[in-house]
DNA sequence: CTAAGTGCAAATGATTTGCAGGTAT
DNA sequence: ATACCTGCAAATCATTTGCACTTAG
């Protein structure tokens, strides 16, 4: 395990400590996962990789202990339109995504000017902004080159 | 009807004429009252309105339409998580919104910084941007006086 | 005439929920 | 001991699809 994943899981048993619930195997191996996981996985993904130590782990215990991570605040959600969510526990705040409409590759892109945004927006709006969701939808490198 | 739904019904009406497919009365009915709503519809909502000419209209009728129509590049869809996609006829390319997270008013406000944005995006990723989705969530004026 | 379109009902697919046992604290 | 959890299966909910019947061109 990385050293980010282990600061990553770390961070999400503490905060289920802090909150009074129980650590179950269960709910610290879907920490595991999503503390490890580098990618943007979908719920099957992280099921399937749950099922190495879990054979008999239950879709809905992994729906339900994703929303309980989230609602910690220790994972990401992106919502996919048509497909199902995807989640993203090393970086649990709002972030931009890029994603490619051949591979469905998601990437995180560094994004000076959303600052500027986010104070444009404000400004012109009157809203008290919470949150975001930004995402780019093209074609990747490699999928370019390919055709 | 105000002048842009007439500009708007004349566009996505020519553009059906242009396809070949039919002129069916479904379904112009269905460009009619996409061209006309201000707000943000649901199929639902769309549907509700349609039911005062046609009664007997079907949600799969409904489906099937918006979908040609924006296949078209008639009508813009914004796939809520959760909730079902609204959508926007009168601006049928993508665009931001605002969307308050007590009373689920959305907006479209004017950005500026979002041409940057995208420039900023293709020159670090490399890839080829086809569009995009920005939401900001946040709570509106009129709630945060309430409050 | 005949390819397209419609309404209906059944199918889908991701997510949620009710319930009857388990188990962490 | 007991409130919280889990697995299972059934229920949801938005959306899609198969089919027999119409209808626009």
């Amino acid at each position: 395990m990385s050293l980010l994943a282990k600061k990553r899981y770390a961070s999400m048993a503490g905060k289920l400590k802090m909150s009074g619930l129980k650590s179950t195997p269960q709910r610290l191996a879907i920490m595991r996962v999503l503390a490890e996981s580098k990618g943007h996985p979908s719920v099957d993904e992280i099921s399937r990789r749950l099922r190495r130590l879990f054979p008999g782990i239950s879709q809905a215990t992994v729906y339900r202990n994703i929303m309980l991570i989230k609602s910690l605040g220790e994972v990401y959600e992106i919502a996919l339109a048509g497909a199902g969510s995807r989640y993203d526990g090393r970086r649990p705040y709002p972030h931009p995504h890029i994603i490619c409409l051949e591979c469905g590759k998601i990437m995180d892109p560094e994004l000076e000017s959303l600052r500027d945004m986010t104070r444009e927006i404000t400004a012109a709006s009157g809203f008290e902004i919470k949150t975001f969701r930004l995402d780019f939808f093209g074609i990747c490198p490699a999928c370019r080159r390919r055709k």
